[in-house]
RNA sequence: GGGGGCUUAGCUCAGUUGGCUAGAGCGUUUGGCUGGCAGCCAAAAGGUCAGGGGUUCGACUCCCCUAGUCUCCA
């Protein structure tokens, strides 16, 4: 059964069970700042489970693509060196929210497997929740029951807290679950060893392949249990376990997911699959990973050096490095896969399709980027290489590889490999150490201290009022200290506010809360998992007082406005540039806006001008908001409405509407476009392969910007006294200036001569030496040293001794001939520094040529005199 | 968010502890030679050494700040 049909059964199996099945929300995640990307199919339910958001449908069930690079179970590193570690995978799993529970959840389970894919009952085990002293808990008796029914009693096993408790963090929902485990082995080797010892014990072929979660508790922050009144039901089943047990296979590469993307990997590198284990092994890490990266980027997430982005690129560099050592590709490679990926994939998920293009720029250009990388270090290495040689060293200081590492980027695998070939190895522990400092001063640099929450008000849904109101009396229904690097801010949930917390690139709402006898200032506001959180530098005194809230109205204005802007440029590039423009990120902050897309080429300065005449146009028809709530998804793509990534599940909308400009967005907008007064684009540039951004102003600040230029434009008029054409103005006077320099060089060029020429005349000859001693008058030190250099070519067996006296300091040159310096042992360094005594001053330099300088200008003769005696 | 590196001619880069009046290769221009796929020879032009400040007799080199960029960690 090939892996397509496998996920469309699942789908319509849980579909006929009455579960509406919803899309993949995306793998990269915004507004939750515990998390970067999914990495379970119960991510985008999160707000449901906490209580933050009620739930639409009671029953959902999808296919969720996940990424795990570190983790229990997940190290990156491990991936591709055996037969089921992924970064990214598909998690297709059932949800239930205060509806069915366990014996549905069990009964349906073993309907699809058993019924629907045929698994055999005797390669299938069940596990269930021992219980726990700990937290006084019984066993799960319930789901032990409910399987009975299909089981025999010794199929069904109990296991610990460690593997059948589910927690999501260290408070909140949780509660058993239960895992269906097959085993995979050869009816023989199932003989010889019963299954039901191999569970849980990281048997490559008895391997768990569901878990259903029975969510039934909450866990408190002083460690109690509290029972839930809505029970929740959530299952995650690996999907490329579920399509190796389908397609009797012992690995999960050998399916269909992945064969067809090793075979094009080994196509293409004309390296037969199944015969060098180090080649398979690259082959496998390459599959995974372009699969993991090309998600990403459809996603949104583009490699780059922090955050998620920093994840992405370490993932593709992992692929890079593992081509180039054991594929022995030294070109961009893994860009080639796609076409072949999104024949395998794109069906199920579109956005690979659609985005073909960037996402094949982006990862070319990062592999380009990296090789060259490698190149650079491979340099360096070798110079470190022939050092060691040098100093006949058979170890290389971990220091040094280190730096190689974390300064240049060269990974130590590939350093250890190189150096092996010389005979050469590292120093790990040192290695190691240089790796743990730098770890930890991360790690202090970004120490978050978290207090519990302090419940005053029992309200756990907080409404948004914002988009009517700027002002509102509330009560502060919870707060919490949180310390960042020794500051320390508070942070308050109100029962409904007027704030914005920041997100969908919109920046959080500032203003202040004030209850008549004190007035606390919000500096910020943010968006955690539903929840609207309101920063403050001080707690107040009463918290269980009534307040005014109240936001800044005027940066909520220049906010509006920016966010208002950047719908109608997005609108207008699209009608400029094409419909290939996609948003890729945005900035709305209440001085500009900055909006990122996908666009090839450089914009030129037409279409630039283009872009901003159509905004500004809309803004002058003076378009009127249309806002819609609650919008039905289908609806809104009825709409024409540009969904935004980032998206999460949820069952209506809210659109904007300004003309023509339709977008899905929660943020907050003008009444009407003529508020915006003005659009200037102040800047076009590109921010990655494929990535183009543009910066904005609206408003009062467009205005100023403008003004600051037409007055630097008039000043300049004024300056060059210059009413008519001032770009010959300016012209005409760079080509002056250029004149004149040459001018100025020419006439020091007739001043030195003219010393140079005087000097000759007053050439000593003096033990055979041609002295000259001579105080000069010169404007610049430079011109000293041109004019000594010119005597040094011009006279042979030269000992030059010239003062000057240059603003008010005493400066002394001394120019030696080589060869005297050879024959007699000069040394001008001495020489000037026992002369620099004279003027009180001290110097330097080589043998043949030294200067000096100090404060006493008197001394200049003396020291001119003394010069002398060195000759003599 | 924290650490490290880099920024020198149009391009790719050298430049040891501060002092060889800032170099190489490619490219450009000019002249000469040459029936050819990077043709050869000769010469020349081209630099605010990222920007700003400081230390010093003297800074591409040392220190501080700013910007851009690469890289590692979180």
């Amino acid at each position: 059964m090939n892996s397509k049909i496998v996920r469309q059964k699942f789908l319509d199996f849980f579909s006929s069970k009455a579960h509406t099945i919803v899309s993949s929300a995306p793998m990269v995640v915004k507004g939750d700042p515990t998390l970067m990307f999914t990495n379970a199919g119960m991510n985008q339910f999160k707000d449901i489970f906490l209580g933050n958001a009620p739930a639409v449908n009671k029953r959902i069930a999808n296919t969720q693509k996940c990424l795990r690079v570190s983790g229990k179970h997940n190290d990156l590193e491990e991936v591709g060196h055996d037969t089921y570690h992924h970064t990214m995978f598909e998690m297709l799993g059932n949800w239930s929210f205060g509806d069915y529970f366990k014996k549905e959840a069990i009964a349906w389970a073993w309907e699809f497997l058993v019924e629907e894919m045929k698994i055999s009952k005797d390669q299938i085990y069940a596990t269930v929740f021992e219980g726990s002293n700990e937290d006084k808990l019984e066993k799960d008796n319930e789901a032990f029951e409910y399987w009975k029914k299909f089981l025999d009693e010794d199929r069904i096993l109990a296991f610990s807290k460690k593997d059948n408790f589910w927690e999501m963090g260290d408070t909140g929902p949780c509660g058993p679950c239960s895992e269906i485990h097959v085993d995979l082995r050869s009816l023989e080797e199932r003989k010889k060893t019963d299954g039901k010892n191999l569970v849980n014990k990281d048997h490559p072929l008895v391997i768990e392949i569901w878990n259903l979660v029975f969510i039934q508790y909450n866990r408190k922050a002083n460690g109690d249990l509290e029972v839930l009144s809505q029970k929740h039901v959530d299952t995650g089943m690996g999907f490329e376990r579920l399509c190796m047990v389908m397609q009797g296979k012992t690995s999960n590469y050998d399916t269909d997911i992945f064969l067809p993307l090793i075979y094009t990997i080994s196509e293409k590198s004309g390296i037969p699959y199944g015969k060098i284990p180090e080649a398979d092994t690259a082959m496998r890490v390459v599959a995974d990973h372009l699969r993991a990266v090309a998600f990403a980027i459809a996603d949104g997430q583009l490699p780059s050096n922090a955050k998620a982005g920093y994840v992405i690129r370490r993932i593709l560099r992992r692929a890079i490095r593992y081509y180039y050592t054991f594929l022995d590709q030294k070109e961009p490679f893994i860009y080639l896969l796609l076409p072949a990926l999104i024949q395998n994939m794109g069906d199920a998920f579109p956005e690979l399709k659609s985005q073909q293009q960037l996402i094949e720029k982006v990862i070319k250009d990062e592999e380009l980027s990296f090789l060259k990388t490698l190149d650079s270090g491979i340099r360096l290495l070798d110079a470190i290489i022939t050092d060691a040689q040098h100093n006949k060293l058979e170890i290389v200081s971990g220091k040094k590889a280190f730096e190689l590492y974390d300064t240049f980027g060269f990974p130590l695998d590939l350093t250890q490999l190189i150096l092996r070939e010389h005979k050469l190895s590292v120093d790990l522990n040192e290695f190691d150490r240089e790796m743990l400092a730098q770890k930890t001063r991360s790690r202090k640099a970004s120490e978050i201290e978290t207090e519990d929450w302090i419940i005053l008000f029992d309200d756990a849904i907080q409404e948004f009022i914002g988009y009517h109101y700027l002002k509102s009396d509330i009560k502060i229904t919870r707060y919490r200290k949180i310390t960042i690097q020794g500051k320390t801010h508070y942070q308050l949930v109100f029962n409904f506010t007027p704030f914005y917390g920041e997100s969908g690139g919109q920046v959080g709402d500032t203003g202040y809360i004030d209850n008549g006898k004190e007035r606390i200032p919000i500096i910020d506001t943010k968006k955690e998992n539903n929840l609207i959180i309101h920063i403050t530098e001080k707690l107040p005194v009463d918290l269980q007082a009534p307040f005014h809230a109240v936001v800044d109205s005027i940066t909520r204005q220049s906010i509006a406005n920016n966010h208002t802007a950047t719908h109608l440029l997005h609108n207008a590039l699209r009608k400029v540039l094409g419909n290939h423009v996609e948003q890729k990120g945005s900035l709305v902050h209440a001085d500009y806006l900055r909006f990122d897309f996908s666009h090839f080429q450089k914009i030129t300065d037409d279409e630039l001008r283009s872009i901003e005449q159509l905004v500004n146009r809309k803004i002058r028809e003076n378009e009127p908001l249309e806002e819609f709530t609650e919008v039905p998804v289908s609806k809104a793509n009825e709409m024409g409405a540009m969904a935004l990534f980032g998206e999460k599940y949820g069952d209506t909308v809210r659109i904007i509407k300004f003309g023509e400009s339709v977008e899905l967005c929660g943020g907050t907008h003008v009444q009407s476009t003529g508020n915006i007064g003005y659009f200037k684009i102040i800047s076009e540039t590109s921010i990655a392969a494929g990535i183009r951004r543009i910066q904005a102003y609206t408003g009062e600040k467009a205005e100023e910007y403008i003004n600051t230029h037409l007055g630097i434009l008039s000043d300049i008029e004024k300056i060059l006294d210059s009413p008519g054409d001032l770009r010959q103005s300016i012209l005409a006077l760079s080509e002056q200036n250029s004149e004149l320099r040459k001018k100025v060089e020419k006439a020091a060029q007739q001043e030195i001569s003219r010393i140079k020429n005087n000097l000759k005349g007053n050439v000593r000859k003096v033990n055979g030496i041609n002295y000259i001693s001579e105080k000069i008058s010169a404007e610049i030190p430079e011109l000293v040293k041109d004019l000594a250099y010119q005597l040094r070519n011009e006279i042979d067996n030269l000992f030059l001794v010239v003062g000057a006296d240059i603003h008010e300091k005493a400066h002394l040159t001394v120019m030696i001939s080589d060869n005297l310096v050879k024959e007699k042992n000069f040394n001008a360094g001495s020489i000037i520094r026992e002369l620099a005594k004279e003027i009180n001053g001290g110097g330097g330099g080589q043998a043949f040529y030294a200067t000096a300088g100090g404060k006493n200008t008197e001394g200049i003769e003396r020291a001119l005199q003394k010069a002398e005696e060195y000759i003599l």
